[in-house]
DNA sequence: TGACGTCAAGATCCG
DNA sequence: CGGATCTTGACGTCA
């Protein structure tokens, strides 16, 4: 079983993919753009396979405006080595990868317009995944689209435009379930009509759920059974829903206690999971520590390093207890670790708290800082003190001085993003 | 016509 | 001038 995350990191140098907007497009600026996002993706396997992340969705974004007539550059072949050696880094470390167009990509619509951009764009998706020389079980993963009033001719159009698409472009394409329009039931009823493996998402069929009595492990096991040989493992998704925003939210990282729950309810075997969650890599992390019992204190004491300054800011008394919980160096409590670090992360943090953990952060300068660096961090935090300057300004002036004065510690440390 | 989702790019404001 | 903060973009559907 693999687990992974989508897209983009959370507190890993130097792995953002850019982009532009399209009056500003040019050559030479795509150029730029994607010799950066190559780097960028290259650094972002580079971590995977440093934490043992064997799952990654690579963003859309990689190449800017890959289906869009404003850029014609021959990509493809401009940068076919980069890609076939990042495709023998990911398949050097049995790493699986996706990829997966938005919601604007909608190949059942009415308008053909839409379509054949839909085409196009499922095109571009597909040719990444064959440059890196992937094979078929790196998938491509789509919704079925919209409704125009009538379901039945909706869900038919797809059925049509997916048999016309072509047979690369096919062989990867897999289809989910949506948080809207088609269940998990009418999904299962397209992909096996078409004989393209179908994806469970678990908060959308929450949100949008098949009136059919049975339960999310009964359809991962019917979904599962629509993945052939060549598709590689079947693959669902799994998000939790954000409390305090509306349905459909990702949470803001997934709780361990709650996964556990549902992972004790699917299959164990033959399935991998996608997470889907804005602390991307970090709940990927977790949930692989927790899962893995032949991993050992020190990947904790390592996971401690990088949170120790956030959770300083959170709640003092939870940094003593995990301090304390880690001291056993014969044991390894992954659950309580992370049910501990995610209380602390919960909870609202109080300025006093904050300016604490900044002083503890300051104290890797403070016998290196200039006179005016001092001045200017004790300004600034005394601003904040006073409510007259913001937390945000005090640690991006920590977050400079980190790199000015080359902190690796620190700039490992996710206190600058949490 | 605007909300939806995404989040960096771009624009503007501020000291 | 640099940094902080606000707005726009790019996509298609639906109310």
């Amino acid at each position: 079983m693999k687990i992974g995350y989508a897209c983009k990191t959370v507190g890993v140098p130097n792995t953002e993919m850019k982009s532009c907007i399209l009056k500003n497009v040019s050559d030479s600026k795509l150029m730029d753009l994607i010799t950066h996002n190559l780097d960028s993706l290259n650094n972002i396997i580079d971590y995977n396979i440093s934490q043992g992340i064997p799952l990654f969705r690579i963003s859309s974004d990689l190449i800017p405006f890959a289906s869009h007539p404003v850029n014609s550059l021959p990509w493809h072949e401009i940068f076919a080595q980069p890609l076939a050696d990042l495709g023998k880094k990911i398949l050097a470390s049995r790493m699986r990868v996706s990829m997966h167009p938005g919601q604007y990509t909608v190949l059942n619509s009415p308008d053909n317009e839409v379509t054949s951009r839909a085409i196009k764009d499922l095109h571009y998706h597909c040719q990444v995944l064959d440059a890196l020389g992937v094979g078929p079980e790196h998938k491509v993963i789509l919704h079925i689209g919209g409704i125009y009033q009538n379901k039945r001719l909706s869900a038919e159009r797809f059925l049509c435009n997916f048999k016309h698409l072509d047979k690369r472009v096919r062989s990867r394409l897999v289809v989910e379930n949506d948080d809207k329009a088609y269940n998990i039931e009418e999904v299962l009823d397209i992909g096996v009509k078409l004989g393209v493996p179908v994806v469970f998402d678990s908060l959308h069929h929450e949100i949008n759920p098949s009136p059919a009595p049975r339960s999310q492990a009964d359809w991962i096991t019917v979904c599962q059974k629509t993945w052939q040989k060549e598709d590689g493992i079947p693959k669902i998704h799994y998000s939790q829903q954000d409390p305090a925003k509306k349905p459909g939210s990702h949470s803001r990282s997934i709780g361990i206690g709650q996964f556990i729950q549902f992972y004790q309810s699917i299959p164990k075997e033959n399935i991998d999971i996608m997470l889907e969650v804005k602390d991307k890599n970090l709940s990927a992390v977790k949930i692989i520590n927790c899962l893995c019992g032949d991993r050992d204190i020190k990947t904790l004491e390592a996971e401690w390093s990088r949170y120790k300054y956030t959770i300083l800011e959170c709640s003092p008394q939870a940094y003593k207890e995990l301090r304390q919980l880690l001291c056993d160096k014969s044991q390894y409590p992954a659950m309580e670790f992370y049910t501990l670090l995610e209380n602390a992360l919960n909870s609202p943090r109080e300025a006093g708290n904050c300016i604490n953990a900044a002083q503890h952060v300051w104290g890797y300068f403070k016998n290196r800082a200039t006179t005016a660096e001092r001045e200017k961090f004790m300004a600034l935090l005394q601003a904040y003190k006073l409510s007259r300057g913001t937390l945000a300004a005090v640690k991006g002036y920590l977050r400079k001085l980190t790199v000015e004065y080359r902190q690796s510690y620190l700039f490992d440390s996710y206190y600058f993003e949490l």
